[in-house]
DNA sequence: GCTTCATGTTTACAAACGTAGTCGTTATGA
DNA sequence: TCATAACGACTACGTTTGTAAACATGAAGC
């Protein structure tokens, strides 16, 4: 598949931007669709023009994100990492780089900044009763 | 308080980048220090010059995240802004974009990717109940 | 057939970033 | 007094990112 030898084709994915992650989140959300629908849901709300979206899909497609699928003149993308690996390796990074790789100080953290609302202890609680057993 | 009129000084902090981030740290643990003793600790670790901690030692000044304080010819530099509006800061960022701004389904994720060992899940817990009340 | 529209590809360009070298100046030891 | 080392300031340069325009090409209506 793809054989395309000599390519560095590592299954590899490289680091996301921040614009790259919004035109993702498009993708996850509904996928496949072609660079005019992204636009659609994206163009309004940063202010991008359809030209942005397409330089995005084309980054994303060189850094093996998305993969573009052929249908007749255009391209139907689709995610080809998951958005749960995404957010995981995002939120390791995070930990890792602020927290010396400890999330319970994380979680620390945000309940000393107030950060947690009396539900989202509360919903915390019982996600830890649930997993522990 | 460094009054020069007209200059740009909104209290404003910018955005620290990686590398800027790895200088604060630096500062965070001990400070103040010059440009050579930040090297000290860095430089090594990741394989950086002198050349680069001072370039990023006056990126951050730019950005008003440090603030160098004379000493005859050179300078001791401070950390401007505290460690925990920095994390702080920088875990909202995360939870807003990725969790939009739940800060529970940050924990449920790393709980469901087991990121959080067992240990993680009683200091958690205990942290909470202190919370609570 | 020819104009027009949609679409991917190429090119552009400024700002931020990572990494570092050079320059000018002053303290300092010989 | 003179060479040298230590410093901050300035300059440099390739890469990534944000944002987009120009271009080539094929589809589709007229």
């Amino acid at each position: 598949m793809s054989s395309d030898v000599g390519s560095k084709d590592t299954g590899k994915v490289d680091r996301i931007s921040e614009a790259e992650h919004a035109v993702m989140e498009v993708l996850w959300e509904r996928s496949p669709l072609t660079a005019a629908e992204v636009c659609e849901q994206v163009c309004g709300e940063r202010g991008w023009s359809l030209a942005t979206v397409k330089t995005l899909l084309s980054r994303l497609t060189a850094k093996n994100a998305i993969a573009p699928q052929p249908d007749g003149r255009r391209f139907l993308y689709n995610p080809v990492i998951a958005r749960s690996d995404y957010v995981g390796g995002e939120s390791r990074r995070l930990v890792d780089r602020l927290f010396g790789g400890r999330a319970a100080s994380l979680v620390a953290h945000l309940a000393e900044q107030e950060a947690l609302s009396e539900d989202d202890m509360s919903e915390i609680e019982a996600l830890l009763k649930e997993m522990r057993k």
